[in-house]
DNA sequence: GTGAAAGCGCTAACAT
DNA sequence: ATGTTAGCGCTTTCAC
């Protein structure tokens, strides 16, 4: 049995003993150079003679060496990961933020680590504490709601921190979105302005979802500027959206069936309630006007174009990804506050104002 | 300037000075305990006092200690990550394996990272290499086709490999699955068995997308088998799913209008077709057969169920996550093949045989 | 252009 | 129940 944990000869391993990763003074020994020699080899760092540099290059390929990063890490106090913390992958929108920071980071070496809290607030606080124990160079995280100690956690971490999709509060350091209450009222406002009076909403059941409460909130003022207030509501929550998107606009209509239009939280419910319309010759927009929000590409395929809102989803990525990578290069510290301005895209389901 | 790197008295850091993270020795002065005890507390190891354990834990908290797994995972050559390595995020399939992955792994304590490869052996070899130098505790990868280099990594990594998706080909170490090519010909049949004869595929164009290959693979022998051979094929890529699944269908049947079924090689695809006929009126499934796969939820919204086959997205990633977990508390070695067998829907878009 | 020494923050192993 | 010692595999720093 081995004792000693170091220059214990790499004799053939037992048969379920985990073989040891090979280490840089496994390249060393079989090139013939310091093992200092081979670590700035493999990071291009400093002058080293072509001849060594290729001897060792083989070296390392032929072993199949694979970096410990772990180590590297350790050592250099400096780590590659870049967090990102999102409440779902199911939801389609943040897979496209996703794209955004990958394609950002690519060419910067930092590399994104995905996390994900399914709308809770506490395993948001566990994903981050997690992540955060890893070191990375910055954090990318959704929203501007957090508990208070995630809220700490992200104040002493001591990097940069990116709180992203929203700008309706309070951000810890720098923040990248939309204001989802103006993008409520907006379209509230081309409701209105369409002559639409008897509005309903239909949402899916989230405490949690606060960009879906703001934008329903901003709604409402909206309605309000012209005196309008909403007729009724509809909350639902799991399932296939577009089902889900059906269900409720017939419970709705069954309900209240003199609403002349429905503001729906995401274009997918939106999606579902348009495939129902139509499946019951509604006339839209002219008996009843439709809205979702997100402007989701699938929409492209529908019968009919779903008015709706770009929430700007790659870009809200591109740009976080950009602050982190700018800063962890110029090491400087301070928090940027970027609003993008989502677009209303009325498609053919409101009538024309 | 500092010149010794321990020992640095903590004085207040300079402007923009990045803060030291707090360390394990500043709780254990801020406790008045050793470090391995405090380190014993925070891994809740070995037998510590009530009252130590509650003063560390006090002191831990109030300085918003996170410990440092950089370290922690080098000393005890344990990390307890997870390489999960998939194609795309946006296909809708592999965030349903990743959901299956994270709810097997939930309570093992350990952890999914991640890798998307966009459909490319050099960037899933790439990415293979940048997860495998954090030394994680196993691998997950779709697939099994590799780069010779990515799968001498596999291989020699030492750590448990699972593949998935797929079981038509040779896995590294153990592998999760169905077999792509038996799915095509089962629907072959069963179309074959309804009557259909003039029959047409549509796909996306992807070079790399061996299962979508396997599967029109497997779909023309079981034609054969019946003596028919694919009419006409198309092929696109890029884009939004349901809306190229709309064009295509439009060209497959201007170039070909005797077609009586059409394979799409995946549920978006299949539904933009699906809603494309209804638009024009064209007797479904009646003059025209359709069938997708992958059994998306999204379905469940259309206006007709589109035939399918469930390809067990979420198993997969349980029993994967499972195969990992298993071996990384057994320390046992060796490769399990699961293969699961996909359950044909008939919808209402194939006629009764 | 190359090497030697020290140590990153933590934990395994062995005291006590 | 708690402390001490010696690294984990790499990089930083300094010397040559």
């Amino acid at each position: 049995m081995e004792v000693t944990r170091r220059k214990s000869p790499v004799s053939t391993p037992g048969p379920q003993e985990p073989r040891r990763s090979l280490t840089l003074r496994d390249v060393s020994e079989a090139s013939g150079v310091s093992e200092m020699t081979v670590s700035r080899v493999l990071r291009n760092r400093g002058d080293v003679s072509a001849s060594t540099r290729a001897r060792v290059l083989e070296a390392a390929k032929h072993l199949g060496y694979v970096p410990n990063k772990i180590a590297g890490a350790l050592a250099s106090q400096r780590v590659n990961l870049v967090a990102v913390i999102i409440p779902s992958l199911s939801n389609l929108v943040f897979p496209e933020v996703l794209g955004g920071i990958s394609e950002e980071l690519d060419d910067t070496g930092l590399q994104p680590v995905v996390g994900v809290t399914n709308y809770s607030p506490e395993r948001e606080e566990t994903v981050l504490y997690e992540m955060l124990s890893w070191r990375p160079s910055g954090v990318i995280i959704a929203g501007l709601e957090h508990t208070p100690a995630a809220r700490a956690m992200l104040q002493n971490a001591g990097i940069p921190i990116v709180e992203i999709m929203d700008v309706d509060g309070e951000a810890v350091d720098a923040v990248v979105g939309i204001s989802h209450h103006r993008a409520g009222a907006e379209m509230a406002r081309r409701i209105a302005a369409a002559g639409y009076r008897r509005i309903g909403f239909l949402g899916t059941k989230m405490p949690d979802d606060h960009r879906a409460r703001k934008r329903l909130e901003g709604f409402e003022a909206g309605l309000a500027e012209a005196g309008i207030a909403l007729a009724d509501r509809e909350f639902y929550s799991g399932g296939s959206a577009l089902l889900k998107g059906r269900e409720m606009t017939q419970a709705i209509l069954t309900r209240s069936p003199d609403l002349d239009f429905l503001y729906y939280s995401n274009d997918m419910i939106g999606a579902g309630g348009l495939l129902y319309c139509l499946d019951k010759g509604i006339d839209v927009p002219g008996r009843l006007g439709l809205a979702g929000f997100n402007g989701v590409e699938l929409l492209d395929g529908l019968p009919r174009r779903l008015a709706t809102m770009d929430a700007c989803r790659r870009e809200i990525g591109q740009r976080a990804a950009a602050i982190i990578a700018g800063r962890s290069t110029t090491g400087l510290v301070g928090g940027a506050r970027i609003e993008l301005t989502p677009v209303l895209q009325p498609g053919d389901t409101i009538r024309p104002a």
